[in-house]
RNA sequence: CGGUGAAUAGCGCAGCUUGGUAGCGCACCUGGUUUGGGACCAGGGGGUCGGGGGUUCGAAUCCCUCUUCACCGACCA
């Protein structure tokens, strides 16, 4: 990466002071404050030198991994025929999110969110014998999603860098071993990269499919919410974390009494007005149904102090997907009473409740008349056991589902996803090898994805102070920065840095030579907001003294380094 | 897609209520003085006030309309 100008007079430094308004998160702020990237509208960015910088090594060590794991690189365009798309049905499953184009014939084209399509059309047509099975083929190439709304800079664009990969396989076990071989490389890559993160299971979402890993850079900002264990590996996103049952039901003590409560329309008012404790209260939630059933509406239950895990509910058989909640309306239609109201005695409806309501005894809900609860409900005496499923969110706390320790919920930012995808696209899209007994069988397929523009958001979000960036060493845009005082008044100053430049730009080192005309102060801004893992400062002081001061950006720990070991200081600071 | 809000110089904003032809800070250019932590003085360039229409002698300002952008929510292989 030594071939572009690496003065700050030939390149673009365009860091700004004030930080633009609409940059909502950390590193969309420093992003553009530090000159690395310029939005051209919603959800689309330009890369100025210094953020292309970055994004290349990001892509770099992704592209070293992945062939290290036995990868292949390829390049797919990124407008893609239609048909390829109704082959698998997904040009009418798609919605809006992709974007579609017609060429100057009028035929159909889309511009591709993904690549599932075309590397299976590739592949059928290329691969005939099981003999040149496993296959993987991956890309680095940009991606569009006509994101609802895009934000947080990078973070969500519609426009973004994404690597992914395709595996092609004749049998489940090579899928599961390069499975786990893209495992692997993920960690490595993300690892290289110097950043904090956790695989965690995750829903294999509308793609389908059995075995799937998110992995997810820890940083409070992030989208997702991820459970693991205090005692074991076990991590899993919260939309997908198992929610175990609360022990054993206890025995009926009280007798069922209906209660007027015309001012409790929240289980907070509920628990405020009548001293009922929020574990024995229950929400009632009313959803819309799947078709194939014969309600409209399908009636869920969680503990008062629970939330309803939606991706759990939606995978219910009886509920209808996408999940969608019934309006007020609907819900006196049915019932008769308002959403305040609902509760599990004489319900019309459908309920499926979850495992911690099922072993709730002598708890409080809705009594479907409009101000009016029950408490004291009990199971089987007074209401027959609904169907149980698990449908809430875990919380802190909670046992965890692997059998050890209990779950603490961190945050974390989507970086890396892994699929089995099985034979979905193979079958759909007719891609088959001849086995060893000349029979066309349908290919396995995996699906490996990083966000390789995400990535780059991501380690700002975990590498930062209030002066800038802190860039881990390995996607730094530069590694070291010479920052010379007052260079164009002292010969002495200005004939040093140059030597220092020449000498570790020779030992392959990325140097960022600031030879600007501008004040110390200046340079010192501008350097830690980009935010130059290391940091050598010259002056005329240090000059009489044999030396030059170096700093660590990191740390703020500054020493004095002698003239002549300035190259070997450097190259230790870097590992080499 | 629903709710809310915004659009005035590259960036951050004021001006709008009460109409009179646009201003501040940063950035930029010139000259000078400065020079180890975002200097100072003097001078200067840059705006069809998001687009269109209307009211008016006159519109950044009032009215209508379109567009774009942001935030909250829903959505997200």
């Amino acid at each position: 990466m030594n071939d572009s100008p690496m003065r700050t007079s030939q390149t673009l430094v365009s860091t700004l002071k004030e930080t633009p308004s609409d940059a909502e998160i950390v590193s969309h702020q420093l992003m553009l404050r530090a000159g690395m990237i310029r939005k051209l509208a919603s959800g689309l960015y330009s890369w100025l030198p210094t953020g292309l910088r970055t994004l290349r090594k990001v892509e770099n060590i992704v592209r070293e991994e992945m062939n290290r794991a036995g990868a292949v690189e390829t390049l797919m365009p990124v407008v893609q025929p239609a048909d390829l798309w109704q082959e698998t049905g997904r040009w009418d499953a798609m919605g809006p999110e992709m974007a579609r184009l017609q060429d100057r014939h009028h035929r159909d084209f889309v511009l591709g969110p993904t690549h599932e399509e075309v590397i299976t059309d590739i592949v059928r047509d290329e691969i005939k014998s099981y003999k040149q099975l496993p296959i993987n083929l991956y890309q680095i190439q940009t991606k569009f999603r006509d994101e609802r709304r895009p934000r947080f800079g990078v973070m969500r664009a519609r426009e973004f860098t994404m690597k992914d990969a395709y595996s092609f396989h004749l049998d489940q076990d090579t899928m599961d071993a390069t499975y786990d071989s893209m495992y692997a490389a993920y960690c490595r890559i993300i690892e290289r990269m110097g950043l904090a993160y956790r695989p965690v299971l995750a829903d294999t979402g509308a793609i389908g499919g059995s075995h799937s890993h998110e992995f997810q850079v820890l940083a409070q900002s992030g989208e997702d919410a991820i459970a693991y264990s205090t005692d074991s590996d076990y991590a899993a996103n919260i939309e997908k974390a198992e929610a175990l049952a609360l022990g054993e039901r206890g025995d009926a003590t009280a007798e069922m009494t209906l209660v007027d409560t015309p001012n409790a329309k929240t289980i907070d008012e509920l628990v405020e007005q009548h001293g009922i404790a929020i574990d024995k209260t229950v929400k009632t939630l009313i959803v819309k149904a799947a078709e194939e059933l014969d309600a409209e509406l399908v009636a869920l239950m969680v503990r008062g102090d629970h939330e309803l895990n939606e991706v759990k509910a939606e995978n219910l058989p009886q509920v209808a997907k996408p999940l969608q909640f019934a309006t007020e309306e609907e819900i006196r239609a049915a019932i008769g009473a308002g959403p305040g109201s609902l509760g599990p005695v004489d319900l019309k409806l459908p309920l499926i409740i979850d495992r911690s309501v099922e072993t709730l005894n002598d708890f409080g809900a809705g009594a479907n008349v409009d101000g009016k609860h029950y408490f004291n409900i009990n199971w089987e005496r007074d209401v027959a056991l609904p169907e149980v499923a698990d449908l809430r969110n875990v919380i802190e706390g909670d046992a965890s589902p692997c059998g050890k320790g209990t779950l603490k919920i961190a945050r974390g930012i989507e970086v890396g996803h892994i699929f089995q995808l099985g034979t979905k696209y193979s079958e759909s899209m007719n891609a088959t090898v001849l086995n060893e007994q000349g029979k066309a069988t349908p290919l396995i397929m995996g699906c490996y994805g990083i966000g390789v523009s995400r990535i780059v958001a991501a380690a700002i979000e975990q590498n930062h102070d209030d002066r800038g960036i802190i860039w881990p060493d390995a996607i730094a845009p530069y590694q070291v920065s010479i920052i010379p005082m007052n260079m164009h008044k002292s010969h002495r100053v200005a004939e040093l840095a140059e030597k220092l430049y020449a000498e570790l730009t020779a030992a392959g080192i990325e140097v960022l030579f600031d030879d600007r005309k501008d004040r110390p102060g200046v340079m010192f801004a501008d350097h830690e907001l980009i935010g130059i893992p290391h940091n050598i400062v010259i002056g005329e002081r240090g000059i009489d003294a044999g030396n030059i001061e170096y700093k660590s950006r990191r740390s703020g720990e500054k020493s004095d380094v002698a003239i002549d070991d300035v190259v070997s200081f450097i190259q230790q600071q870097l590992g080499q």
